[in-house]
DNA sequence: TCTATATTTCAATAATCTATGAAATATGGA
DNA sequence: TCCATATTTCATAGATTATTGAAATATAGA
């Protein structure tokens, strides 16, 4: 990941309401939610959440499908990772004192993964 | 880490010239660099690389300390794991689709460490 | 003490971001 | 077609953030 795409992402998540709606996708998983369940859990207006999904989407972290009149929103995991990696590796180099704390990450040892 | 913290962090992070700074501060290691270093460095003016350090260091991500004429500022690699931590456990829920691309991580396999 | 260096603080401007009412677009069903 | 629902777009006002010149503070050394 490039440093532009990178403060992309750091911008999207740096803000109460887009970091909720974000960990919200998270936990909802490939299914997504829909923009109007998203809003109506976040208690926030339809427009003003319109654009808080549009910078997530922006930043490549949610990607959004029709489905009827419902436009469903869904957290891409593949692009979260990425912007974990290049924290770790391009801006963090690496060094051992600051990925220590992510070793307790599930995917570590995926063998005996559990339901979460 | 709280969700606050959190966004200090992020916030401080998503803005290029701030990110760039911490990115030096992580090379430079644990003897930092002065402010005037690193306002020369980047090509900032003094009191604008005074007002980018103080958001990071208001994130917990750096941290000061006079050394004669100078203010020396190091990164500070635990905060910056408890941020990562934070994205991959709390906001991610530790899913591996997230969590895989940093298996890289060097800390994963501290014994065959290289020099970098 | 006086001067130079290093950095911060202050005040003001410029730029960017966020939220909101109102209107527009898209879809599904009667 | 007409209406209701779901969401977005637009324009704007308010809030926050970033940068800068000028002044202030702290330290070191002559």
């Amino acid at each position: 990941m490039e440093t532009d795409a990178a403060l992309r992402g750091l911008s999207a998540l740096a803000q109460e309401g887009r970091l909720a709606v974000f960990r919200l996708l998270v936990k909802a998983g490939p299914d997504g939610m829909a923009a109007g369940d998203i809003a109506r859990r976040t208690k926030t207006a339809a427009n003003t959440m319109s654009a808080q999904l549009l910078v997530l989407a922006n930043a490549g972290l949610v990607r959004a499908r029709r489905d009827g009149r419902s436009i469903i929103y869904v957290a891409d995991f593949g692009r979260m990772g990425a912007l974990l990696e290049f924290l770790t590796k391009d801006c963090c180099g690496g060094r051992p004192e600051i990925c220590a704390p992510m070793l307790a990450c599930p995917a570590k040892k995926p063998r005996k993964a559990r339901a979460a």
